[in-house]
RNA sequence: GCGCCCGUAGCUCAGCUGGAUAGAGCAGUGGAUUUCUAAUCCACCGGUCGCAGGUUCGAGUCCUGCCGGGCGCGCCA
C-alpha cells in the first residue's frame, strides 16, 4: 500500500532543488520562444555596448507596462565603471537605441527600458501563434528522452479517495507538459495490491463475505471488509480477534509463496474489481496511465535487488535487520537507516521501491524519475536516493521525489481520516458537477450539450483549484470555494475561452477578418501580447521544475489581461473598419489557442461554449 | 531531542535567477449591460511581507538566531 494511506501522516515543505535547474536557451533547438528572442537579441545589444558577460546580463519586466516590455538594471555596472547607476543608463541608451532596430530603449532613472515596435510585437506573435495553432507551446526538446511518472497510485480494496486527487492531477499534468516538449512519458500506476493487509482481506472475505455487498458496489463492500478486517488484526483494539490475526498471517504467506491457491484467486478478484473501479474514475479526470505495475510485480524481484545492494558492499546486518546506512551520504540520514528486510526475513517499503526503480532505469533509461507522492514520504525518497548514490549509480539525481501538500478541510482540518469517514472521490466529483450543471442550466439555457459541459466545467473547477497553488502548499479544500466558478478559477479560465470562440463564430458567419490587419488597433493590447509570449517559456519551466502552478497562474494573468482589454470600450471587436477587426480578431485568436492549450496541458477541456 | 518544511491584506494565494511605488482572487462598499457570454469589467477599502540581527548599492526573496505552525524519525506503507 504504496503511495497513499488512509491518513495523510506526514507534511513537507521544500523549496525548489534538486535537477529542477533550467537549461539556458538554446536558440537552435528554440527558435520559437517569442519572447526569448527578443530577449537575446537585446542582450546580444548589451554584452555588445558594456562588454558584460552573457550570463551577466539579465533582464526583467519594468514595474509599469508603459515604461516598455524589457528592462535592464544598470546597478551592477556601476562599480566596473565607477559611475552612477542612472548616468550609465543615460549613456548606454543612444548606443543600444542605435544597435537595435524596431527595439526603442530609453534610459529611466538607473534602468534601461526596451519597447519592441508594436507591430512587430503583434505580427511576431500572433504570427507565431496561428501558424502553430494547436502545437503552440509545444517543442522538440525531449526528442529522443523518457521521463518516467509515477502518480495516482491508489490502493486495491479500497476506493480513490479525495488524498489520491492531488497526486493524480500533479501526475496528468507532468504527464501532458513533458508530452508538449517531445518527450516519451511513461506515466505508470504504482497501485499498492501486497502487503500483510491483504492476507487479513482474505480472511475477511471467507468469513464475513456474507455480510456486506459484494455485487452493487465490490469497491465500498471491500472497503468495509477491509477496515473490519484490521480492526481483528490490531492487539490494541476491541475487536482483536488472535485466531483471526494467525490466519491473516498464515493467508499472506500463502500470498507471498507464490502458490496459486485460494488465497491468491481471492486476491485477484479484489484486484481486478478495484482497477475496474479506479479506471472509471481516473477516465473522468482525463488520466490514462500507460502502465499498471503494483507491488506485487515486483515480488519475484526482491531478492534480486537485495542481492544486488549486497553486492555493491553497502549493506549490513543491524539488530537482525538488513539495512544501508546513510550518514556519510547524507547527515540527516544518520538516525536512519534505509531498510530492506526485517528480522523475520520479509522485506519493506523500500525494498519493493528500490525494486521498481531498477526496473524502471533499465527499461527506460530515464531521463527523470518522477514520483508524485505527497510530502509526508519525504523520508522515504530521500533514504531511496541515498541508498543509490552510495551503489554509486550515476543516474541517481534522475529520481526525483515530487512532492505535495496536504489536502484539507475547512479549519486546516484532515479530511481523509484513518478511522472511517473517507470521501471517496466519485462522490466528491459529482457534488462538483451538480454544482456545475445547475450554473450552466442557469447561464447558458439552451446549450445542446449541457451534460458534457456540465462534466467538464465542474472537474475543471476542482483540478484547477489544485493545480493553481504551488504543489508544496497544503490545499484547504473549502466546497464554496470550488463550486463558485468565480475569480482565479477554471471556469473563469474556460469561460473566457468560451467568449472568445464566441467572437469567432460571430466573426465568421459574418465574413469579417479578412483584411490586412492594422496592428495599430491592438497598441494598447501590448500586455496581452507579452503575456501571450511568454507561454512556450511557462510550458518549460513548468515542466522543469514539475510545478503545473506556473502555467496555472500564467493562465490567470493571460485572461486577467486580456478581459481587461476586452472590456475596454474602444476595443470593440466585430463590426470595425476591417483591418482593426483583423487585428483584433488575431488576438482573440491567439489568445483563444493559448488557453485552449494551456488548459490542456493541464489536463483540462476548453468547452467552445458554457 | 534530531531532520525537513511553512509563516506576504480579514480569508485563500502570486511575487521569475535579490532590483524601480509589494500584486491577485474571495469577503465588504460603490459602479458598468442600446456594445462581441455580467461565470465579466472598473473603483474603493485593506499589508509592521512572523520577530530580531547580518550580507548587499539594493532583501518579501540570501545567511544566522528566535517565535508560531506542520510533517517525519529501524523492522508500517
Amino acid at each position: 500500500m504504496p503511495r497513499v494511506e488512509g491518513a495523510p501522516r506526514r507534511l513537507q515543505r521544500r523549496r525548489r532543488i534538486g535537477t529542477a535547474r533550467i537549461a539556458p536557451c538554446d536558440r537552435a533547438r528554440w527558435p520559437a520562444l517569442l519572447m526569448q528572442a527578443f530577449v537575446d537579441t537585446i542582450r546580444a545589444a548589451i554584452a555588445a555596448a558594456t562588454g558584460l558577460p552573457d550570463a551577466e546580463i539579465r533582464l526583467e519586466s519594468p514595474k509599469n507596462p508603459e515604461q516598455g516590455d524589457l528592462a535592464f538594471p544598470c546597478f551592477a555596472l556601476a562599480k566596473a565603471q565607477k559611475a552612477a547607476p542612472p548616468a550609465i543608463a543615460a549613456a548606454l541608451a543612444p548606443k543600444l537605441a542605435a544597435a537595435l532596430s524596431g527595439i526603442a530603449c530609453t534610459a529611466t532613472g538607473p534602468y534601461l527600458n526596451f519597447q519592441i515596435e508594436r507591430g512587430a510585437l503583434a505580427r511576431t506573435i500572433l504570427g507565431e501563434i496561428e501558424a502553430r495553432g494547436a502545437a503552440f507551446g509545444s517543442s522538440t526538446e525531449g526528442a529522443g528522452r523518457t521521463i518516467v511518472i509515477d502518480y495516482g497510485s491508489p490502493n486495491i480494496a479500497k476506493p480513490m479517495h479525495v488524498g489520491h486527487l492531488r497526486s493524480t492531477i500533479l501526475g496528468m499534468a507532468l504527464v501532458r507538459l513533458h508530452q508538449a516538449l517531445g518527450y516519451r512519458t511513461v506515466g505508470i500506476n504504482h497501485i499498492g495490491d501486497w502487503g500483510a493487509q491483504f492476507g487479513a482481506l482474505v480472511v475477511a472475505l471467507r468469513r464475513w463475505r456474507g455480510e456486506v455487498d459484494l455485487e452493487r458496489d465490490p469497491v465500498m463492500g471491500l472497503l468495509a471488509l477491509y477496515q473490519r478486517s484490521k480492526a481483528a488484526i490490531d492487539e490494541k483494539s476491541a475487536s482483536y480477534d488472535a485466531a483471526f490475526a494467525k490466519e491473516a498471517r498464515d493467508a499472506y504467506r500463502e500470498l507471498e509463496s507464490g502458490t496459486d491457491g485460494d488465497v491468491r484467486k481471492q486476491w485477484r478478484w479484489v484486484t481486478q474489481v478495484s482497477l475496474a473501479a479506479f479506471a472509471k474514475t481516473f477516465a473522468r479526470l482525463g488520466v490514462a496511465h500507460d502502465l499498471v505495475r503494483g507491488e506485487s510485480y515486483f515480488e519475484s524481484h526482491l531478492q534480486p535487488t537485495i542481492a544486488r545492494v549486497e553486492a555493491a558492499g553497502v549493506a549490513e546486518v543491524s539488530q537482525g535487520a538488513l539495512v544501508v546506512m546513510l550518514g556519510e551520504i547524507d547527515k540527516g540520514l544518520k538516525e536512519t537507516p534505509c531498510l530492506l528486510r526485517q528480522s523475520d526475513g520479509t522485506t519493506l517499503y523500500a525494498t519493493r521501491d528500490l525494486a521498481a526503480v531498477f526496473d524502471r532505469w533499465k527499461e527506460f533509461e530515464f531521463e527523470r524519475c518522477l514520483y508524485v507522492v505527497g510530502g509526508e514520504q519525504k523520508l522515504h525518497f530521500r533514504q531511496l536516493k541515498a541508498v543509490l548514490k552510495r551503489m554509486g549509480l550515476a543516474w541517481e539525481p534522475r529520481v526525483e521525489h515530487v512532492d505535495f501538500g496536504l489536502l484539507l478541510g475547512p479549519g486546516r482540518v484532515k479530511i481523509a481520516s484513518r478511522k472511517g469517514a473517507v470521501l471517496v472521490l466519485d462522490e466528491l466529483l459529482d457534488e462538483v458537477v451538480d454544482a456545475a450543471r445547475e450554473r450552466v442550466k442557469e447561464k447558458s439555457a439552451g446549450l445542446a450539450n449541457l451534460e458534457a459541459v456540465a462534466e467538464q466545467v465542474g472537474i475543471g473547477a476542482l483540478v484547477f483549484n489544485d493545480l493553481k497553488r504551488e504543489r508544496i502548499k497544503d490545499v484547504i479544500f473549502e466546497k464554496d470555494e470550488v463550486t463558485s466558478f468565480e475569480g482565479e478559477t477554471g471556469p473563469y479560465v474556460m469561460y473566457t475561452h468560451a467568449r472568445s470562440c464566441s467572437i469567432l463564430r460571430k466573426a465568421a458567419a459574418a465574413g469579417e477578418g479578412g483584411a490586412e490587419p492594422d496592428w495599430r488597433a491592438i497598441a494598447s493590447a501590448s500586455p496581452v501580447l507579452l503575456q501571450l509570449g511568454r507561454f512556450p517559456t511557462v510550458v518549460r519551466t513548468a515542466a522543469a521544475k514539475a510545478e503545473p502552478s506556473e502555467l496555472a497562474q500564467y493562465l490567470l494573468g493571460l485572461c486577467r489581461e486580456y478581459n481587461s482589454w476586452l472590456a475596454e470600450r474602444g476595443n470593440k471587436v466585430l463590426g470595425e473598419a476591417p483591418a482593426v477587426t483583423s487585428a483584433r480578431l488575431a488576438l482573440v485568436r491567439g489568445v483563444k489557442i493559448a488557453i485552449a492549450n494551456g488548459l490542456r496541458l493541464l489536463g483540462l477541456a476548453a468547452p467552445e461554449e458554457m
